[in-house]
DNA sequence: ACAAATCCTTCCGGTGAGCGGAAGACCGTT
DNA sequence: AACGGTCTTCCGCTCACCGGAAGGATTTGT
């Protein structure tokens, strides 16, 4: 349970530990368990709770218990990823689910996490844990190794200081993975098998925006049994280059990092 | 240009006014601009827009400008109108697209307005401006009309307080809209005609939820000229009560006010 | 039935973090 | 070169935030 957020020093720190207390798996939380999460006394929990339930960032429910309210939605649907990223992208997901019929993902960077923009994903398809806000480990998913792969230097070493091991499989030799990510970048594509969760492989390839820069990865993850992985690049970069057409027209691409 | 926000005097509460400033048509904003919108001291901007940007709710783009972050756009998805409300409804929306062919949209009730959750249109469907996250007036709109008319009574009060005018065919009359109320109810259904927009014609239905409450409108707009009111009608109550049966199974619907 | 352990809320005095004016470093434009 | 616009740093005053203490409201255990 980390604790340790950014800063809280200043309020808006603060304000932000108790936002941040809440998750996929915790999007319905009592006051105290907020307090606990975040780490900040009771009081001022309770405090900062308040305002921002005044501004509408938090909602009350009927059982007293606290959850993320539609302000925070409102603004969140104005970050240029979700409205120009995914909107654009979605119609060409469909088609690739259509035809492979399983899950379809696109992720971008963020920081030396790979987060899930948009999934498609059947009843047919595997349950894992990407969905869309999930931020996933760079090294260990196709979408995140292309990210990597046509990533700046310094993110890559940045992304080597920490590799996490999931799986046996998982790739956790700096040098295995550095000689991976330049096979990579030649061959357009990046290939992942049991390296996150056991049971599932997937592959990835880049998409590009605004100057031909990478902005984001498109992914198929489907149960290592009936894989094909020939036929699913096949599928992947038809679409993925189509897409990137399309962006560039429309100027997508424009990110920095503090 | 609305300068007086919500409090201002708490710290959360100018955080809250420096992103109050984006909105769907001011995305992407210079430091000044952000400062001139919130109504706030170019200065005190200046500190809290580094926060912010510190904690990942805004973003500086290679031009120099800020724009919404992807933690504003995380924290969003856990908001549970999002992830319960869209999630369940979309497909029928889109099955709903296929039979009639005109926008779809579902929203539901945030304060006095009614904020649009999802939309689905086409090329063919007109322009308008219910994108999702917008907020439209209840009075003016079919979707927000049955809210209104589902809703409490302090909620019928509080909206009838602003009627705003916006067509010469907005109604602005306290008692119309309370006779209408009346007849939306008993029927099942609302119809809007060129009331916030001319040239659009849109009617909704109640979604319902937990504890059969109504959670939520369903509706259609479409250009006046091929409206068949009675047969949209028909496809909307069809879909309607097969996504309240299934939003009452999982149990979705939990809101409250301040 | 009581006690114990939760939970949430209000009160209040000290203090340090937030405030914002002033000043200056930059652009571009006329 | 003087202007109008942007962004940034500096710094002292003050007031809004902080959080312990205390108490109410519920639920749980014995």
């Amino acid at each position: 349970m980390a604790k340790a957020e950014l800063d809280q020093k200043s309020v808006t720190g603060r304000a932000f530990s108790v936002l941040d207390a809440f998750d996929a798996s915790h999007r319905h939380q009592t006051l105290a368990a907020i307090a606990r999460r975040s780490g900040l006394p009771l009081t001022t929990v309770h405090r900062l709770v308040h305002e921002l339930t005044a501004q509408g960032a938090l909602i009350r429910t009927s059982d007293g218990a606290y959850e993320i309210g539609s302000k925070m939605w409102r603004l969140g649907l104005l970050a240029s990823l979700h409205s120009d990223l995914r909107e654009v992208a979605l119609p060409y997901m469909e088609d690739i689910y259509q035809i492979a019929n399983d899950a379809v993902q696109i992720g971008v960077l963020d920081g030396v996490r790979c987060l899930i923009v948009e999934r498609i994903a059947g009843s047919r398809t595997l349950e894992v844990v990407s969905k869309p806000g999930a931020r996933l480990p760079l090294h260990a998913t196709a979408v995140g190794k292309v990210l990597m792969a046509f990533g700046s230097k310094e993110l890559q070493d940045a992304a080597i200081k920490s590799l996490d091991k999931y799986t046996t499989k998982t790739i956790t030799d700096e040098a295995d993975l550095k000689k991976q990510l330049k096979i990579i970048k030649t061959q357009g594509f990046a290939h992942s098998e049991e390296e996150l969760a056991m049971g599932a492989t997937s592959i990835g390839v880049p998409i590009y925006g605004y100057g031909n820069r990478v902005i984001a990865a498109l992914g198929l993850v489907t149960p290592v049994a009936n894989r094909d992985i020939e036929r699913m690049v096949a599928v992947l970069k038809v679409s993925a280059s189509a897409l990137s057409k399309k962006l560039i027209l429309s100027g997508v691409g424009s990110l920095s990092a503090p």
